[in-house]
Parts: structure tokens; C-alpha cells; sequence
DNA sequence: GTCTATATACCGATAGAC
DNA sequence: GTCTATCGGTATATAGAC
């Protein structure tokens, strides 16, 4: 509907992302959707058909809005390598962790591929985008010609899963700095 | 005691070292540890204070057992950076995640010192003694000078630990190996 | 040390009134 | 569309017999 201000179901999907950052999909349980989204049982059965319809609808979402950030990184204009070190540079909150990639742990997920098709889709869209500026970044000498970029493209992006895996393991969000700072000396060679 | 074979407290601990792996600290009941061990209630709450103190040991076992692997790559004789690269080539479950850092999205460990302990001590310990190789092989112009061994050893581990969330979330194991290899690439120039 | 029985809470979903 | 009542199942732990 027209102009129709924030539904019962609006809400529902924004409490389903935060419980399944912050939880996970086991971790986030109906009755906790539904009190955070000050929302009965009854309207939630009505607008999904349960907890796994919801998840996938939110984890959809979810995806969409971290690639439609990446993209604002890597579509800018300027030299293909620049664009991969601003990626690399975007602000990211270390200690919750990635939204979707933290899905990957989720043993119910990964066995679903409802689920898991919004977690694959976002890691293929995105370690296929970084590859062609690395191949770009190659063939214009602003990488050195032996890094293979499908190989480079899916350790940046590892690092980047990586950083926030060390953070949360060690709580401290430095180690997330650390793991960026390191893969952009080895990708620059100090230039960058 | 000497020579007493495999006891239920035994069983119950490697029960529960594999249930956490596959499904985390909130995914591994009490009911599946106890099946799994094929031991019943009583045993279980006669040996352990309960699931909590079970997972603290399961745990401390083990990080314990995935330093002493990592230790055999890393103290091997040679060149400091041979040794790094023979660490990431160590052979891993690429889909079955590692044991020790799935645990990092689990907010009930995090949240909680004597769970993390064994977590943190483990990547402490880890990105530590690789700093340690870098810091030496730099000093021995293996690696170039603008590198900061303290970025470059994050950087390696979290490398591998993001090889596990895109082999997990893609359910492809080459995943972890392309990573493995575009890191490897960066840090040995081609030569590795 | 190990077993079965029991307890309290929460999980995920359904039923049916309004 | 939303609510409350209810359901069968499971999570985690305790009690007490043997």
C-alpha cells in the first residue's frame, strides 16, 4: 500500500536480522522475534508461515543491503586497485561480526538451500566483482603479474571473514585493523 | 589410573568435542552428548557440573590439540618463511570449519571467560609465533621490509579462518585452497 | 558410578475467538 | 490482522534407587 508507515511485518523482519546477527538462526527463537518486534504470536503466523520463511526473507534482505555497500566501494571511479583498498577501508562493526557470513556456521543453514542461497549468492557475487578489478588492477601493472586474481579475490575477501572471526575471539576490534592493514601491505607493496 | 581403557568421562568428552564442532555450544545438548557417548544422565552429571563445565574441557582440549599442529608445521628446521607457508599448507576440513574458531560466533562462549579462554589463548598464541617467523623473515629479506609482521601474521591467520566461512557458505572446499594460495602468493612474491 | 523418574522452562507451531 | 490459549516436543538439570 501507498505511504503506509511501518507494518506489523516491517517490524518482524527488522527484529528476524537483528536476532540472526546477533544469534544466529538456532539462537533466534520465535518468542524472541516477536517480543523485540512488540508483535503477538498470531500476526507473526499470519504474515510468514513460521521462523524458517521469515529467516529466509530477512537473510535476503540482509545480503542485499551489504552487497548494496560493497558496491558503493568498488563502483566508484579511479583506478581498479584503489577501489579494492577502499573496500577493504569501509567501516565495519568487527565485534558483531558479518550479518551473513556468520550464517556459515549455522549447521541448519548450510543444510538448507533456501537458506543458504542468499549467504552463496553475496560471497559469489562479491569474490567474482573483486576478481575482475584484480584482473584490471594486473593488467594495468598496479599488481604484480604472477597473483592470480581468483586466488587473490577470495583471500581478500577471507581476510575480511577472517578479521571478524579474530575479533570476536579475541574481543578486541584491532584485530580486524590488523588483518585489513596486513592484506593491504601485501596487496600495494606499501604503496598503498 | 594406569592402563584403564576408554572410561564414560572419556567418552563423554570426545562426544562432546564433535558435537561442538558440528553445531556449536547452543547446538550441543546434553541429551545428544550423552547418546552420542552412549552413556546415560546419571554418568554425565556425575563426572561434569553440567554441559557448561563439559564444554569448558572439551574446548581446552581441543585448542590444545590444534596448537600442537599447528607447532609441528611451524617448528620444523628451515627458512622462517618455509615454515609459514608449510603451516598454511597443513591439511584441513575445509567444510567442516575450524574447530576452534566457530566457536567465536557463538554468543553464549563469548559471552562467557571461561569458554572464550581457550579460544583466545589459542589465536593469541597462534598470530603471536607467526609474527615471531615474519618479524625473522624479514630480518632475513624474505619478505620486503615495508611489511609489519604484526598486520602480516593477522592477516595469515584470519586468511584461513575467512577460507572456512567461504568454504562453508559456498559448500565448496577449493574455496579455502584459493585463499590459501592468493596469500600465499602475496607473501613469497611468486617464489613460494 | 550408573540408572530411571521427574521437574521447570522454552521451542516452534496451531486453533479459534474477536 | 491480531490476540490468547493450548499443544507436543526438547533443553538442562535434579532426585533418589541400585
Amino acid at each position: 500500500m501507498y505511504c503506509q508507515g511501518v507494518t506489523n511485518r516491517d517490524r518482524l523482519l527488522e527484529s528476524t536480522r537483528a536476532l540472526l546477527w546477533e544469534r544466529g538462526y538456532i539462537g533466534a527463537s520465535p518468542a524472541a522475534i516477536q517480543q523485540r518486534a512488540k508483535v503477538g504470536q498470531g500476526s507473526m503466523y499470519h504474515h510468514f508461515d513460521g521462523k524458517r520463511g521469515l529467516a529466509v526473507e530477512a537473510l535476503t534482505t540482509t545480503a542485499q543491503d551489504i552487497r548494496l555497500r560493497a558496491e558503493a566501494a568498488l563502483d566508484r571511479p579511479g583506478p581498479a586497485l584503489d577501489r579494492v583498498v577502499a573496500y577493504l577501508r569501509v567501516e565495519r562493526e568487527a565485534l558483531r561480526g558479518c550479518p551473513v557470513g556468520r550464517m556459515a556456521f549455522d549447521p541448519d543453514v548450510v543444510a538448507d538451500d533456501a537458506l543458504r542461497g542468499p549467504v552463496e549468492g553475496y560471497f559469489s557475487w562479491l569474490t567474482e566483482r573483486l576478481r575482475q578489478l584484480l584482473e584490471e588492477a594486473r593488467t594495468a601493472e598496479q599488481i604484480a603479474p604472477h597473483l592470480a586474481p581468483a586466488d587473490v579475490s577470495v583471500a581478500v575477501v577471507a581476510t575480511i571473514q577472517g578479521g571478524y572471526v579474530l575479533a570476536r575471539a579475541l574481543q578486541d576490534p584491532s584485530a580486524m585493523s590488523a588483518a585489513l592493514d596486513g592484506v593491504i601491505a601485501l596487496l600495494t607493496g606499501g604503496k598503498g
